[in-house]
DNA sequence: CGCGTCATTGAAATACTTCAACGACCGTGG
DNA sequence: CCACGGTCGTTGAAGTATTTCAATGACGCG
């Protein structure tokens, strides 16, 4: 169903994305075509293996990028939030389904509308490209994450990393409560592990007292500087060799 | 030392690369800069965490990106070969490093002459776009492959993908001989595994005689379709629940 | 209240790693 | 030419982390 125009002001992909890279005119162009649209946790927001015939940009909620095996598992390759776009232009298809992760609302537009801004606008276009670019370091990071790090060092990085999220200016000290944005099934799914070794996991951290458990979603993490000690270094303790040169 | 100016007939890098996508002018501004540089096994071309002051392709061996953990562990984050390009335009640290995984040699110019063509030409701004888009496919990719594969299914997911790249165009039938482009450590820093694992289930393959290992470089792959199977399905037999929509 | 979904916990199974020994290959120097 | 040492790969046995299977518990909704 289609929504009354709207107003960028406030809109996160404004003051953090690519609209910001956009003057006037540019912008006008693109809101005379936006409209919004809901998805419901779950809803397909592109299917895999598809010419997006769209283009859009998240403004509240989490969508994940998930690949999936011809034997089911699947595997979540990537998260985006407010502020995020979906998609790219130049009309190839996407390796990677993108679903609503929780109720997502976002900004939507036919593509032909963005490619005429992207192929007039050198700063646009630079925008795509610093942003494909940073997409593809984070996916290198989680490359390092699934291929060399334990159970623990997984968990430790997802809530850091969820952490650091919703506190981007300071260096996370004393105590932090966070949201985590999806499921026990889809952290599994993101971190390469089952859904058991996940909970188990973040039970250890418990008992610990590294975190407290509110409710599935809400922690209250105790002491980032554990976890970071236990991303950064395999041994509990007491490291033996130091790494030679 | 400095080399004579390269020839650029029958470089990889004017057949697939950036400078296929060159005019004239263009080509001849950089190629008057460039020279050739070569590389032993191990040498290091861009360190991690730097911004890079040249920029190059890679004419013949092959370069591996790596990862380090603080405690000493690697993962090779992605491949290059002939014809592709290391380090990006627009001054941003490099987020792993480029090392030779063989006898390299590159094709080095100065990244200002690089950021002077890709400023003025629409069209080079687009293959670098491009170029990073296969990239982040390729991570994703792999993203999956790290997150959900067993040791089985990574080894066949990595022959095979040497396979394919060693015969671009056909798919994949009877016999395949294929060169192995990096060394078992190289392999098991790839895929996330140690080098014990990676050698016994190469040595399963060759027990059940999906492969004949010449030495432990060249591989005759005789039933590419069983490592096709392996790789697509986790039951090795009967899936007994077809996915629902 | 009862049902369905999602998360937690326990016990058994297993895939992968770790530790250790051995073997193949290769260049060097006697 | 062959012995020597070094690196790299293979193989075996033991250990361990994670998965799998199974049961129970928490939460939301009709």
């Amino acid at each position: 169903m289609r929504r009354p125009r709207p107003s960028c002001a406030g809109c996160p992909a404004l003051e953090r994305g690519l609209c910001g890279a956009l003057d006037d005119a540019e912008l006008q162009k693109l809101s005379n075509t936006a409209w919004h649209r809901k998805f419901r946790s779950g809803q397909v927001i592109h299917p895999e293996g598809e010419v997006p015939s769209s283009f859009c940009a998240v403004v509240s909620g989490v969508v994940k990028f998930m690949k999936t095996l011809p034997n089911g598992s699947q595997q979540i390759v990537g998260l985006s939030g407010p502020g995020d776009f979906l998609g790219r232009p130049f009309g190839k298809e996407t390796h990677a389904a993108a679903v609503a992760a929780s109720e997502v609302e976002v900004c939507w537009f036919p593509r032909n509308v963005i490619e005429a801004v992207t192929s007039q606008s050198n700063e646009v276009k630079s925008w795509f490209f610093e942003a494909v670019s940073d997409d593809l370091e984070k996916a290198q990071n989680w490359i390092m994450l699934l291929g060399r790090m334990t159970a623990e060092q997984k968990v430790a990085a997802f809530l850091l990393s969820v952490a650091r999220k919703s506190r981007p200016d300071g260096p996370l000290v004393g105590e932090v409560s966070v949201e985590l944005p999806i499921s026990r099934t889809e952290t599994a799914d993101y971190l390469g592990l089952t859904i058991e070794t996940v909970s188990r996991q973040i039970a250890r951290l418990r008992e610990r007292g590294v975190v407290t458990v509110r409710n599935t979603r809400q922690v209250v993490i105790h002491r980032p500087d554990v976890l970071e000690t236990t991303v950064e270094n395999v041994m509990p303790v007491a490291g033996p060799e130091p790494l030679r040169a």
